[in-house]
DNA sequence: TTTGATGTAAAGGTATGACGAAATGATGTA
DNA sequence: TACATCATTTCGTCATACCTTTACATCAAA
């Protein structure tokens, strides 16, 4: 299985072939700071000629990085890359970008930070709403990590699904497409996660704690639920931090800018 | 000025013309339900027949929808409107057009459910991370909110940047974008809670909240912070709810023509 | 000198027409 | 029936031509 990125639900791009190249290539190297904000991509038929494709081609693959607010396009001015404030971070392939670009440490932390404010408030939430399609997700996923307890990816997967499991129970349309938006990345935090924690007896011990949540929803308890996410999360948090430091060399840690 | 909506921050799309008017006519009527999901869109020469425009700019639109994940575009088959929980939410596009198809009162009630989450969340952060042009900032939208008492779109206005502002100053890259998507909505969003608060004195209590707020981030008391900072999201919460209940079926302000 | 009108060129915006590629569904064959 | 093959449909790409916008330079007037 030495596939490349499979999207878990059903490629979200729906673009391939050419543009996709094209779409790949200016936004990593948008994302890999090899052209800074506010300086200008070079004119279409330019990016046409050093990616082979027709001006065609490359306008339509402008649009889509246009629509990910990575470029502003003018008329007379040129494509110019947009100030990183723009750059739209509720987007699967930004947020790749930035982990292939060996940018992804910072993002991962603010994404932490971010589930250590949403997921509890998510699980409390579906403590009060979850459907029964819902609560069998949830149950369905628990018991996936556990029988994947062997297998890595597998484990990362049913990880995922139950994170995700619990945005779509918080029946709240912003919660469930932010699990949708990140998963992606979010599966590979978890995989490198697991570097962390090493041997049987930490994962069964992570198992236990995702199903503490799980019976806190299913028995309607919102608080309790919220605290135990609250606590999965940090777990996470701590394994994710320990991996990152294991891996010296791999990329530059978090920067702040003042 | 009866002009169309003006997009606070440099209008992010940075699409004019004939392209803007089918991504707008296609986007709404996806949105309006008028096609639903799973259903097929016309062929690109039919589009471009019922809008007077060639193929090659139906296209570069199509580009544009898919990226806002409304629609899947796939060879031989046609284009095909994607499920509900594959549009991208965090777009001002869509957002927007929720609110002019008349179904802007389901995302606002959600919309307003998230802030409760992460607006008392991001004023804590912002209390020990806000750095002084922060503070500044702050400060500004506070002291413009009185000076605007008796402008309606001024004070709709500077509550938003003081919002944004609590977003910025919590250094956290997603809900920097967060603020920056859902700004605009937002905006509108507060000029209806307005309608509920008749009379200077409501409007002075607001920013007297606004104030605490203010300088419990100022102060460094984070706990504090977030607490107002959730009283100031559930009272614009009522006032919206008050509002709405008000302009009865009569949807919002904004009515297609039809 | 400052201000304002004007012109021009550069880059994206749009339009055509043609052909390529993929995927469905019909057709044909074992 | 089962499977292979092919034709058709629709998007994908290309090449070329021309239009539209607008930054910037130029020149005229106050």
């Amino acid at each position: 299985m030495e596939n490349t990125y499979e999207p878990l639900s059903g490629s979200r791009s729906s673009i391939r072939g050419l543009q996709k190249t094209v779409i790949e290539g200016i936004g990593r190297t948008i994302i890999g700071g090899r052209i800074l904000p506010g300086e200008f991509l070079p004119t279409e038929p330019e990016i046409g000629a050093s990616y082979n494709v027709s001006r065609t081609s490359v306008r339509e693959a402008m649009r889509v990085l246009s629509a990910k607010g990575l470029v502003e396009i003018r008329q007379k001015i040129g494509t110019r890359v947009q100030e990183v404030e723009n750059w739209n971070i509720f987007d699967s392939d930004i947020l790749r970008w930035h982990q292939e670009e060996g940018r992804g440490d910072e993002v991962m932390l603010d994404l932490i930070e971010i589930r250590q404010i949403l997921e509890p408030a998510a699980a409390k939430l579906a403590a009060s709403r979850a459907n029964m399609d819902q609560h069998r997700s949830l149950k369905l996923a628990i018991q996936t990590m556990q029988e994947e307890l062997d297998n890595p990816e597998g484990f990362a997967k049913a990880d995922l699904d139950f994170h995700l499991a619990v945005y779509a129970a918080s029946q709240n349309s912003f919660l469930l497409q932010f699990g949708s938006v990140v998963g992606d990345f979010l599966r590979r935090v978890f995989m490198i996660q697991q570097q962390a924690l090493r041997g049987r007896d930490a994962l069964e011990l992570d198992v236990q704690l995702h199903n503490e949540v799980y019976e806190a929803i299913n028995r309607g308890d919102g608080q309790l639920a919220s605290e135990t996410m609250l606590t999965v999360v940090l777990e996470g948090k701590n394994s994710l931090i320990k991996a990152l430091k294991t891996n010296t060399g791999a990329a530059d840690s978090s920067r702040r800018g003042e």
